[in-house]
DNA sequence: AAGCTTTACGTTAACGCTAACGTTACTTTT
DNA sequence: AAAAGTAACGTTAGCGTTAACGTAAAGCTT
């Protein structure tokens, strides 16, 4: 349409401002070697022309680039809302670009996602979780580019990593439940391996239950097209078809809807059933009976990630793996005393 | 850390598999040139030499990339989360991989951002809104590259847009008001000048009932920590100073804070106080009152503009300018009738 | 004022890839 | 069996930028 086809380039701003293309591209980058009288001039005539630097230009010539790639499971939801909003603040002061993808949940897009993304010779790739395909970590081990795990934890991570222990999760929320008495704990989940923080957290809480009361844990696994329709859908299976004294969920929106579902079938929490959230979410600061929840430091994560990152690309050694801390906030929705 | 310095480039596979570099690029990308046999055996070996392809050294030779630039105001809520999700996957699945920032309703960086992005030689560019600096529309204007306006609607886009009216928005929620025979509305938003389709919405909210009843719609403009709270908090000033019967907000999180803090001060809706939200969140699903509200079609319009874009890139001419229709969705949290 | 250092430039050769055009070898036609 | 076509390759010349090195002029030292 607005066809001026040949984009300007240095060479064009060279030729108007009577200096060589080196020149130029030392006034714009802002390096050593050009007098300031020329330098202003030069960025004066770049800006008249609409100049545009071209990246892959440069990318290629100096064998890298001021990208970073994140890879989350999806953009629903707050908590990798949180994370990113940690992250991009940090790389953006730090003067690199970030290229987001969602992968639904799936190891094989992920893997699609990385080689794409490899092929733009990024400064860093941020997955989340610990959870990959075999060839993605060869992949990326064979790179010489830092990537950073983020949410989760492990010991082993593929470079760094910086997250959250899901089944020691799972385990303190177990040991609150025992300790106030319940001995009938249900979760509501997503399908599972779909998301295996979740699965992970379930896990421990389990472990829990039948480490101290040799009990095994209900869990209910709907599909539906939302967090809090697969809270409110969930729990209405698990009372469909037993009598927990407390359900846990993946989150405080599914958490909600349970409460919902309770409400509905006019049971009241928390004298007829405890519920117990995960992430303390934005929701909770304005319902009016404060949710059992575990607090997650989702925005220091972010920044913490991306702080050891930015200093692994620089060369800086960090620590391989950052395990952040969880807090267990007792709220109206469990009972008080065991 | 692992340094095999030298990556493998489309030489070394070359080499290696005893043909030509062009053999092997026409391999890799699947173009026609090579022998099925020759094809198979050179992408065996590059994959076993985990060759990856420089999109950089591609993108310079070819003069443009496949990529796709998104910016949006911010990650939390639903709202863009939805829009992207349509948006994405109609990209994906032509190929193309979207780079996403978030301006956080600051003109200024969405202008910062689009020049680093016209450095990568996108395939398109996509913003949110009608409402940008002078400079970031001239230096698109002046650029050959497609750009989509999205979310908002106008009739004079930088180049194509998809979207809705959100002043007419405003005028629909008035009218359904009024005629429910509402007198003394009020409107629950963010700080003037944040997001610009709020504020069209109260002006086209205003319009209406000046028009109607010559009376003018108060307004709050907290400026809390996330949609919840600001609902919550905005309502709490008004109900402070003034008795509105209908309460309108700038999104269903927010009249649910609202209704919130009504139910805390023992107002009950709708007998006392009418609320309306906007774009039909999933909160909605398990709220045991239906919520009035009014829909918005975010995937559609997702998947519609990224649709235009993809055809603008491709030549094919399109309508400079879709308008999306609105539903208002009548619940139980507004008077039955007039 | 000769020698040395510093600053301000310019020249050249990559960076890894692909479009465009050449060159083979292999079919088909007559 | 010669001519003519066609599919399968290879060669060359950029794409726009920067690192590394080269050169000339100016400033400093004694």
């Amino acid at each position: 349409m607005d066809s001026r086809d040949k984009t300007t380039k240095i060479e064009d701003v060279a030729a108007a401002a009577n200096v060589s293309i080196m020149s130029v591209s030392r006034a714009i980058r802002g390096v050593e070697g050009v007098s300031e009288k020329k330098r202003t001039e030069i960025l004066k005539i770049a800006r008249q022309m609409k100049y545009v630097p071209n990246s892959n230009a440069r990318s290629l010539a100096v064998a890298n680039s001021n990208l970073i790639g994140i890879s989350l499971p999806t953009f629903a939801g707050e908590v990798f809302a949180d994370i990113l909003n940690g992250m991009r603040r940090t790389f953006d002061s730090a003067g690199y670009s970030s290229v987001i993808d969602t992968t639904e949940y799936d190891p094989e897009a992920e893997l699609k996602w990385v080689r794409r993304l490899l092929s733009w010779q990024p400064a860093g790739i941020i997955l989340t979780g610990t959870d990959h395909q075999q060839e993605t970590i060869e992949l990326l081990k064979a790179s010489p580019i830092p990537v950073l795990e983020i949410w989760d934890h492990t010991e082993d991570p593929i470079d760094i990593c910086v997250g959250i222990d899901h089944h020691q999760a799972g385990q303190m929320i177990g040991e609150h439940a025992y300790a106030l008495g319940y001995r009938a704990p249900a979760f509501v989940s997503t399908p599972r391996g779909y998301d295996t923080r979740a699965d992970a957290r379930l896990t421990g809480l389990r472990d829990v239950f039948l480490r101290e009361a040799s009990t095994s844990v209900l869990s209910a696994r709907p599909a539906s097209s939302n967090s809090f329709s697969t809270g409110f859908d969930g729990t209405a299976e698990l009372l469909d078809r037993a009598t927990p004294d407390l359900i846990c969920y993946l989150n405080d929106h599914m958490a909600f809807g349970g409460m919902m579902c309770c409400q509905e079938r006019g049971l009241s929490v928390p004298e007829d059933i405890g519920i117990v959230g995960f992430n303390q979410l934005d929701i909770l600061s304005v319902l009016p009976v404060k949710l059992t929840t575990v607090r997650t430091l989702r925005r220091l994560m972010g920044i913490a990630g991306a702080r050891n990152l930015l200093a692994r690309i620089n060369g800086v050694v960090v620590e391989k793996s950052q395990n952040l801390p969880l807090e267990f906030v007792i709220g109206q929705t469990t009972r008080q005393q065991g």
